[in-house]
DNA sequence: TATCAATGTTAGCCATGACTAACTTAGAGA
DNA sequence: TCTCTAAGTTAGTCATGGCTAACATTGATA
C-alpha cells in the first residue's frame, strides 16, 4: 500500500487506537497493545502497521515501539475530532444511550462526508457551547 | 453464505436497489439494471444474487427476472426507511447538501444501530412533522 | 549472566467482494 | 424461423483484512 492517500475504515481504526493509547504512555505505543484495545489478533496489527508506514503516518522499528509522524498525527488528530464530534451528538443531542453511542460514532467517523461533520460540530455549537 | 442473518454493507446495498428497482418495473428487477445502478459488474451482481436467494431474502429461476421474498420485501423496507430517515436529518435538520446527504446516508445506513435510528426518527417528527 | 515468558514477526490460510474473459441463453427483428 | 445482440452465467484472478502456527527477539529476573 504505498503512497496512501486514502485510509482504509480498519486502517483508520488502527491510527486512532495508536493516537489514542499514545496518550498513555506518552513514549510510544506497543502493537500489543494496539492489538488488545481492537481485539484483533497480533499479526493483523503487524499488517496495519506495516501499511501505515508505507503510508509515512508512523514510524517503528522492528520490536520497537510505535511512534505517530506529523503528518500521522494530524489525519489522526481529524479521526478523533470526528469520533468525539459524533459522539457528543449522538449522546447530548440525540439522547443516545452512552456505550451504544460510542459504538455507532465508531463505525460512523469512517464514513460521514467533511459537510456533514462541519455541520454535526455547528449544531453543537449552536445548542451546547463548549 | 447459508442461514444469513446479518447481510453486510454490500449485500445490504444489493437488497436496497432491488427494491427501489421494483418500484419502477412493477413485475421484477432485471440483474443489469441492478449492475448499472450501483455501477458494478454484472458478475458482482450474480454472487450477490446468489447469497441473497441462499438467505431467502429474493427469488430467481436462471436467466429471469428477480423478485423480493416477503421476508426480503420487509428487510429492504427496513433498509430503505434508515436511507430515508439519514436523508431527511442530513438534509432537512443539518442542512447537508442534498447530493452529499445522500452520498453520506448511503453509507450510514449500513452502521446505525436501531436505537439511533429511532432518535432521530423522534427528532423529525418533533421538529419536522411529516 | 542465563533463562524464559512476553512481545513482535513471518508464512500461509480463508472469506468477502470487486474484476475480466469467455461462455450460454433468450428474445426481438429481418 | 433464423440470426444476432443483449442479458445472464461461470471460471478464475486480485486485494483487503481477518485468522493460526511457528519462529525470533527482548528484557526482566533468578
Amino acid at each position: 500500500m504505498p503512497q496512501l492517500l486514502n485510509l482504509t475504515p480498519s486502517t483508520e481504526d488502527y491510527l486512532e487506537t495508536i493516537y489514542r493509547l499514545r496518550g498513555i504512555g506518552k513514549s510510544g505505543v506497543r502493537s500489543s497493545d494496539v492489538a488488545s484495545q481492537l481485539q484483533v489478533a497480533k499479526p493483523s496489527v503487524n499488517r496495519a502497521l506495516r501499511n501505515l508506514m508505507e503510508g509515512g503516518w508512523i514510524t517503528q522499528e522492528p520490536y520497537a515501539l510505535i511512534f505517530l509522524t506529523e503528518t500521522g498525527q494530524r489525519l489522526a488528530e481529524g479521526i478523533f475530532n470526528r469520533h468525539r464530534t459524533l459522539q457528543r451528538f449522538l449522546r447530548d443531542v440525540l439522547g443516545v444511550e452512552e456505550s451504544i453511542a460510542e459504538a455507532d460514532a465508531c463505525r460512523m467517523e469512517h464514513v460521514i462526508s467533511e459537510q456533514t461533520l462541519a455541520k454535526l460540530q455547528q449544531f453543537l455549537g449552536v445548542y451546547f457551547v463548549p
